[in-house]
DNA sequence: CGCATAATTCGGCCAGGATCGAACTATATT
DNA sequence: AATATAGTTCGATCCTGGCCGAATTATGCG
């Protein structure tokens, strides 16, 4: 009988996410911007009536929180804490009984640069880790990450002022598992803060209805003359020096791009 | 439609652990001990009936593992990270809206000291991350955690090898934010080292049916003279030097106990 | 061997909640 | 003002899933 309020508690938010609808919602938000009802809707794959309950809940619980603007309603996710439960619990679904399927093509550019709720994640976030690493701009050891004060000069003159950024409880720069590739990125105050960045830059740019990102030209330009990347972080992406078509979207996948 | 797959997962997690009967057990699970099938019935408020039905799912999803024992079956979560999710939405809930509760006379113990899976939380845990950031040992800044090379020779001579720990994806050393102090401390591989040497050492001992732990007198003496644990680390709990009764449970509560 | 305890399986009951159709409110566009 | 779109509320339906009673299978003890 110890443990009972604690579990009620667990099991009141985990209820919430345990509903096949809302937990799509949930994933679709873990992109880090607001989405109106009509979009998660289309997310859930449900109606709009069903999609209004599902956020009415959500919102009482303070999941998600919400914004009117004109006659749209936009959602987000309340807080980095429930964008933490929902990555450890894709985390646990991922190491479960039925294997996470292997990559179909549409998960390529997921793979390759993506959001995770305000940071970034895939192979670009990871070589980015390791190329601080080797520049000694940080010290990662098995999950734990600190800024050197190297790091803190260079990154502030890359635009980023980690001083100012420093109010608040929340972590200032942790690593993040995730679920391609296996190894740690950076998230945390830090981690926000460098998506911005390079959004701002327009070194990475969002592409539409996805958590994907793509490298722009100057950015992989930036990354590797700035970061000193090499360009073996973007293997199975799309190197390819074409001209790219000013439009929204990138070829979708290559021949070469089909395996594992 | 983007994130279906990714949502649906989570959502077959999430509504395992969004049961409260489950939930229950699961949150008894998060003190790091096996329990039978009986004593979860117990936490969780029903009958072993419906428990063996919810063990089967928890052991079918992988959350739980089993071990039979004589007519005893004996449940353990099945790794860290069920325990990081758990721990994640149990920081969720405890910022939710409907604000956790203050603290009964019951939750003293819990907050002096207690396990948190395979590691300690609580006041102590917390007083010895601060203890070791004064002395040098490891490096905490902002929720990320480094053990420095003195903190490697010091915990090398108190018992524990790092290096030996070493192998394996866990993160070494990472820490913890709890629902009780709001600070963080010390978890990962060497967070649960040193519960265990902790625990060999006799420092500490185990409470029984609680997540509770019980300083020693030893411990008590270790724990100032090793660490220089100053004594205000167990503000609200219990110094009084009263010769302790070997019986296993201590004095319930002390009326200067009951503020928050 | 007989008895008690631990745990499971089976079957039936019941409630909570997810869903959608229809009607309604609010905002923008013309 | 008329129309279209975004979103919500209400009511009815339906079904999943938690729960317990009863019976069944293991294990330990005298």
């Amino acid at each position: 009988m110890a443990n009972i309020p604690s579990g009620n508690a667990i099991a009141a938010v985990a209820a919430l996410l345990g509903d096949a609808a809302r937990a799509n919602m949930l994933s679709a938000l873990m992109g880090g911007q607001a989405l109106t009802a009509g979009e998660l809707a289309r997310h859930a794959g449900v109606t709009a009536q069903t999609t209004s309950g599902h956020l009415a809940k959500l919102a009482d619980a303070r999941l998600i929180a919400m914004e009117k603007q004109g006659r749209h309603r936009y959602y987000r996710l309340f807080s980095a804490e429930i964008a933490d439960a929902i990555h450890a619990l894709m985390a646990v679904a991922a190491a479960g009984p039925n294997r996470h399927r292997p990559p179909g093509p549409r998960d390529q550019a997921l793979r390759t640069a993506r959001t995770c709720y305000d940071h970034m994640a895939g192979r670009l976030a990871v070589s980015l880790a390791d190329a601080f690493r080797a520049g000694g701009y940080i010290a990662l050891s098995d999950g734990a990450a600190l800024i050197t004060d190297d790091g803190r000069c260079f990154f502030c003159d890359f635009g980023i002022d980690l001083d100012a950024t420093r109010a608040g409880k929340r972590p200032l720069c942790r690593t993040c598992l995730d679920w391609s590739e296996r190894r740690p990125h950076l998230a945390g105050q830090f981690g926000a803060r460098l998506l911005d960045r390079l959004l701002d830059l327009k070194w990475v740019v969002r592409k539409p209805d996805t958590r994907a990102l793509r490298i722009t030209p100057t950015g992989d330009a930036g990354l590797v003359k700035v970061f000193g990347l090499s360009y073996d972080w973007c293997v199975g992406a799309s190197p390819s020096p074409s001209p790219s078509p000013s439009s929204s979207s990138w070829p979708a996948r290559r021949p070469e791009d089909q395996n594992p």
